[in-house]
DNA sequence: AGCTTGACGGACT
DNA sequence: TAGTCCGCCAAGC
């Protein structure tokens, strides 16, 4: 039990795994979800880590604006975008478009 | 051992 | 309403 901090990041895949299709969340939503609020640089530290490694479809995690911000980080910047645009969401600019209308929050639907 | 950066978020001006 | 600054926590140098 000294690995603790990996426990939390399993955590932020397990609940990134339970994003349904054509919906998506932020960091901090996760972070707080965790109890880890207020840190949500943490979780995408974790999604970092995640990303090669992990079946997490960190597409499916961005910002508070519903910015693509990491895109940068799949490799290739298209691959996010086309990633949650072959799901059915709309993104205008590296920006989701009725951001808010598919927002997925843990903390509520999920619980 | 200490400083800087970083997939963020909220508060302040 | 928009732009800017500070705070949280861990990894890299």
């Amino acid at each position: 039990m000294k690995d603790k901090k990996t426990n939390f990041f399993q955590d932020v895949y397990a609940v990134v795994k339970l994003i349904p299709e054509g919906r998506v969340t932020s960091y901090g939503a996760i972070a707080a979800y965790l109890g880890a609020k207020g840190s949500a640089r943490m979780v995408g530290w974790a999604l970092i880590a995640a990303h090669p490694l992990t079946d997490v479809p960190a597409y499916r995690v961005v910002n508070r604006n519903g910015l693509l911000t990491g895109k940068q980080h799949f490799g290739d910047p298209n691959t996010m975008q086309h990633a949650l645009e072959n799901e059915g969401l709309t993104i205008i600019n590296d920006q989701i478009q009725d951001f808010q209308k598919h927002f997925w929050d843990p903390g509520k639907e999920l619980i």
